[in-house]
Formats: structure tokens, sequence, C-alpha cells
DNA sequence: CTCAGTGCAAACTATTTGCAGATTT
DNA sequence: AAATCTGCAAATAGTTTGCACTGAG
């Protein structure tokens, strides 16, 4: 029932729509969804809360830490739970896959180029297109 | 009149409305820009074509390889016209204000990490959002 | 019981597309 | 003249919002 008290802590009501969509988000094997994967895994698990429910719940899920959204590139928005460490991604342009990777060296002289321009950074997102070397 | 042999040598024809287009993309002060940014600085200089056109020859340009699309953030993509060299981005969070940048480091070390998950990079994004250090 | 949450449908924003008329080559 | 291009308005995709009803605390 950690789920519930994630819910709670931010502040918010433990209401079925809202379990159901942190659920799903723990439990694919696919970490990063967009809005309209999640609504679609809860349309098959008779779960369905709606396109509007899913929406303002993933965004007050980001709100309150819960999980992060990414507009990676083209169209819809994927989020993911709030991973323990940081890390980026990249995304393969042949079968869509997401693999995920931290480099120390890349966010250290990200901290240093931001603060040589007088900024910190507030966040980031890296992310690689990539393609099977093979081709 | 190198601007008419960039759109000539796209195969497109050169039409009022690119060579527009083309202008507003070298001229502005602010090198990012959203259709409706252009749109609108057209529409200033009475040059007014159309969000629809915009858009379509914002897409030939970017298929021709004369301006790339970014999507940052929130809502709009913006263009640049394609640099000379590659470069990535910070984008202050107080004042839109956007910061090229560019760094050999970390460049290598996307190579690397591609690599040995047995991919080729065919392009990449890093967006630091930023803020002033003084808050 | 009260206030936050839901779900529908309608609204909105960014972008694309069909089509008839205008332009470029 | 032929083929491409334009610009309007309508269509689409993703996301948000108003509102009357429902459900959690």
């Amino acid at each position: 029932m950690s789920n519930n008290n994630d819910i709670r802590s931010a502040g918010l009501k433990v209401t079925h729509a809202r379990k159901r969509i942190l659920e799903v988000l723990e439990t694919g094997n696919e970490s990063h969804l967009s809005a309209d994967d999640i609504n679609r895994i809860l349309i098959k698990n008779n779960d369905e809360v709606g396109v509007a429910t899913v929406y303002r719940v993933l965004n007050q899920f980001v709100d309150a830490g819960i999980c992060i959204k990414h507009n990676f590139d083209s169209g819809q928005a994927v989020f993911e739970l709030t991973p323990d460490h940081h890390h980026d991604h990249m995304v393969c342009m042949k079968t869509g896959n997401v693999i995920e990777f931290e480099d120390e060296v890349i966010e250290k002289r990200q901290e240093e180029l931001a603060k040589k321009n007088g900024y910190r950074i507030v966040d980031h997102s890296l992310v690689l297109f990539v393609e099977p070397i093979e081709d």
C-alpha cells in the first residue's frame, strides 16, 4: 500500500482512478507511457476512467513529484514514475525502444556550462535518437 | 541571392512566401522562432502568407535541411536555420532566453554511450532548463 | 456532510490537409 | 501551358476545462 501513501502524502484523495493509474505506471513493462497508452490499458483492464481524468491525474502526479513528463519528440508526451536516480534516454528510431542511461561526465559538464553562463540548472533533457549499428 | 539558391536547390520553386519566410529566419534577432512568431512578423511586415503556408514551408525547409525544428518544451515547436556547426541549448525559465552552446566532451561521451549499447546516433537533443543564479 | 474528484462533452492550441484559384518555370 | 504553390476554411491530434454528479474522509 505504499502507492496509497504516495498519493495521500501529495495531499490527494486516494481514489479509484488515481490508484489504477499509479498501478499502470508501476506495473507496465514499458515504463514510458503516453496518456493515451494509459487510457488504453485501463480500458483493457475494465478500469476506464476517461482521458480527461488520466490527463488530470498525471498532471497532479507530476506536480506531486510522483512522476515526470517527457516531450521526447513527436506528438504525445510520455510519463514515467520519478526514478530513484536521474537518467537520460536513447530512443531507437527503428523500434521505438527507449533505453535509459546515466553518465556522470555529462552531468557534471552540464553543471559547469550552466554556471559559466551565470545559470543554475533547474532541469534538463537529453535524448539521443539512435539506430542499430547494423543497417 | 544565396537564399533563392537554397530554395531552388531543394527542388522548391522560389515563391514570395518562401523568400519572405527564409528572410525572417535569416534576419531576426531571435533565432529560434515558432511558426506563429514567423506569421506575426510577416503580418507586421505586410507580407502575410497565412499560417498554413508558414507551417508548410517550414516543414519543407526542414526536409530540405534548410532549417531544423526543436521541441523544446511547452506547446510550440521552434525553428532555426541549420547552424554551421551543431550546438545545444539552454533555455532560461525566467526570461525565455535561449542560449546556444557546444561542448566537445559531451558530444564525444554521447557517441561512446550509444556505441556501447549497439547504436549509432542519428540525432540528439540536449536542452538545459535553467534559472539565473541570483534568485 | 463537505469538499475534492470524476467523466462527459465542449473548448482550446498547435498543426495538417482539401481544394479552387494564383504563381512559377 | 504545366506543374507547383497558396490561402482559406475545415479537419485533426493532443490536451484542458466547465459543470453537474459522485465518492472519499
